[in-house]
DNA sequence: TCAAAAGTGTTGCGGATACACCCATGT
DNA sequence: ACATGGGTGTATCCGCAACACTTTTGA
């Protein structure tokens, strides 16, 4: 079946910018689809597929995170689109970029087989425009960690401090003093203490915490914000 | 002409918010199209139209706000993609909004006819979801003008201290402290004594600054932010 | 001379940073 | 007993907020 318009349309399509972060080894990684066919066949790509016609746009993202991640239920947010006329050599192509955060503890994946996790410090070179697209995500997984917790969607659902900071020393790539991580981060009151200790570690055994994700959202209608560093 | 797919494709547009800002009067405004035909004919309307096939989105952005103000040169931003299934009652319309900043002492308008400033305080009911569009672009502008020097594009190129603070006021619905505005502003040493004074005010008349565009430039790389309030 | 806005300093407080040692646990 | 990370307090500094009067100018 064919569709006829009366001016010429541009092909909609999303592309996802899927962080997986593993906290166990503190290793923040990227899904990456190898392409098959051309244009830059052989090459690493960032997920994504058409806008279907009865599907919103932000519902055509969430089809494509589950079809290469297996995953739902996680952290998606519009990125930014992407819309220069020859950015697909082959038709004139408008994406609309979004970003996923996905715990890889809390969603063991069956990633697809043409998948693979690349380490953010180690990225190979992408076809079209997908490196500035890769480039804009960490931009604002940056700027948002640090006014939003974001950070928790990466994590195991209850998690210790250290993790925690270490995810943070990742991400912003500097190293945040320890003793004044802990008082911020305790002095929120937005952790809490599940009473249980980690295990199965060569050392003493850390408190393990939980976001309170319902008080965050009252403080946050008192226009309280979330400012870790 | 006619253009066939195989696949259904959405159409593509632009939608602009265009803040314009006259400080004489400190008053910030939004320019608004009156429908002529349905649907929500009658009904007001951000100006907006379709993203031909041989122009980036952006450059699309850039068309509109031409052609309903006159305008070049401007700041403009991209805001958010709308991509809801019934957004457009008539087709399925997937619209990429941008928001642009127009200082009316140094743009004076050509508005066309059927265009019209509408005061953010004072907005009547807008088609489509286009009033939620008005409102992301709204919360965009207070967030952004807090750490970007964005409030400048709409002032004359020369203004009052008193003419920014009034600026960043209305933006952000409340009162700042006078000396703590000054203080700090001029502490970032990043505007121009003119060595002009206002001409014309029933009293006593204030300097006149510049923006040292060059200066942030040089200092924004080195990682040093604009925070005003 | 009056009205209206321009211009100007100081103080107190709270949050940010810098910094080093003991504790608990598994091997 | 040792290695590994967990956990803790204090002093200093800087930026933020609060606050009121004098000066200049045109009408």
């Amino acid at each position: 079946m064919a569709y006829t318009y009366e001016y010429a349309r541009p092909a909609l399509t999303v592309d996802c910018v899927i962080f997986g972060y593993e906290a166990s080894a503190s290793s923040l990684k990227v899904l990456l689809i190898r392409r098959k066919l051309p244009p830059f066949a052989g090459d690493w790509s960032l997920p994504g597929g058409f806008v279907q016609i009865e599907e919103s746009v932000e519902a055509a993202a969430i089809r494509e995170l589950q079809e290469e991640t297996g995953v739902a239920d996680v952290f998606l947010e519009q990125l930014y689109t992407f819309g220069a006329v020859d950015r697909d050599p082959r038709d004139r192509v408008v994406s609309v970029a979004y970003y996923a955060l996905v715990s890889l503890q809390r969603h063991p994946l069956q990633a697809a087989t043409d998948a693979q996790w690349f380490e953010l410090s180690d990225l190979p070179e992408l076809g079209f425009d997908h490196t500035e697209i890769l480039g804009y995500a960490v931009e604002r997984l940056r700027r948002k960690i640090r006014y939003e917790p974001i950070g928790f969607e990466l994590l195991p659902e209850t998690f210790t401090l250290s993790q925690l900071q270490r995810l943070y020393e990742q991400i912003l790539e500097r190293e945040i003093d320890k003793r004044n991580f802990r008082k911020k981060l305790l002095k929120m009151d937005l952790l809490i203490d599940t009473g249980r200790k980690e295990t199965g570690v060569a050392h003493r055994a850390a408190q393990l915490y939980q976001f309170d994700v319902q008080k965050y959202q009252l403080l946050k209608q008192n226009g309280i914000s979330f400012e870790v560093v």
